[in-house]
DNA sequence: GCCAACGTTGGC
DNA sequence: GCCAACGTTGGC
């Protein structure tokens, strides 16, 4: 099992969006670049969990967390000449690129801030700012133990508030 | 909204 | 296969 970062841009789709969608699953879509595309296609599988990540907004940071729900298989919005994720040089018998669902888990009481992130030692090898233009993004299980961001009892350093983990 | 950094494209 | 031009990302 792995944990990810996956970056959204919240006015485009956020934590609340993900919460909302039917049975809190939403299609992870539209990702056109080659080393987020290997990650999601060779490493990501069902039952790994996520860090959303909103970017490009007022408070960017860690929103909450998702569970991945199915294996990746190939993005549908590649072949649908009206989508803006539409790529002509997609091939049907050889998928250039991939998707896979996720569903909310939890939302952070308050967005982890980027700057609070930055500020733990321990994460500062966080692909989150060794290339800081990487959407999906594999997380260490070290960096997961980290108070900021671990998973389970989120988020010591939101407001004071932490909440427990749902049992699958 | 700016702009630096980075990823992609395409001519050679 | 190089690399300049171009497009995009994303923090500020």
């Amino acid at each position: 099992m792995h944990y990810w970062l996956f970056k959204t841009e919240p006015d485009d789709f956020s934590i609340d969006d993900l919460a909302k969608s039917p049975q809190g699953v939403a299609r992870w879509d539209g990702i056109r670049n080659y080393q987020a595309r290997n990650f999601l296609r060779d490493v990501v599988r069902q039952g790994d969990r996520l860090f959303l990540y909103h970017s490009s907004c007022r408070v960017t940071g860690v929103a909450g967390i998702a569970d991945i729900v199915t294996d990746p298989y190939p993005d549908p919005a590649q072949y649908e000449a009206e989508s803006p994720y539409f790529d002509p040089k997609a091939d049907a018998s050889h998928p250039r690129w991939y998707c896979v669902d996720i569903r909310f888990s939890q939302k952070c009481p308050k967005v982890i801030p980027t700057k609070t992130l930055k500020a733990c030692e321990a994460l500062a090898d966080m692909a989150l700012f060794k290339q800081p233009r990487l959407s999906i993004q594999p997380v260490t299980p070290a960096e997961c133990k980290r108070p900021v961001i671990t998973p389970c009892r989120l988020v010591a350093s939101c407001a004071g508030a932490e909440f427990q983990d749902q049992p699958a």
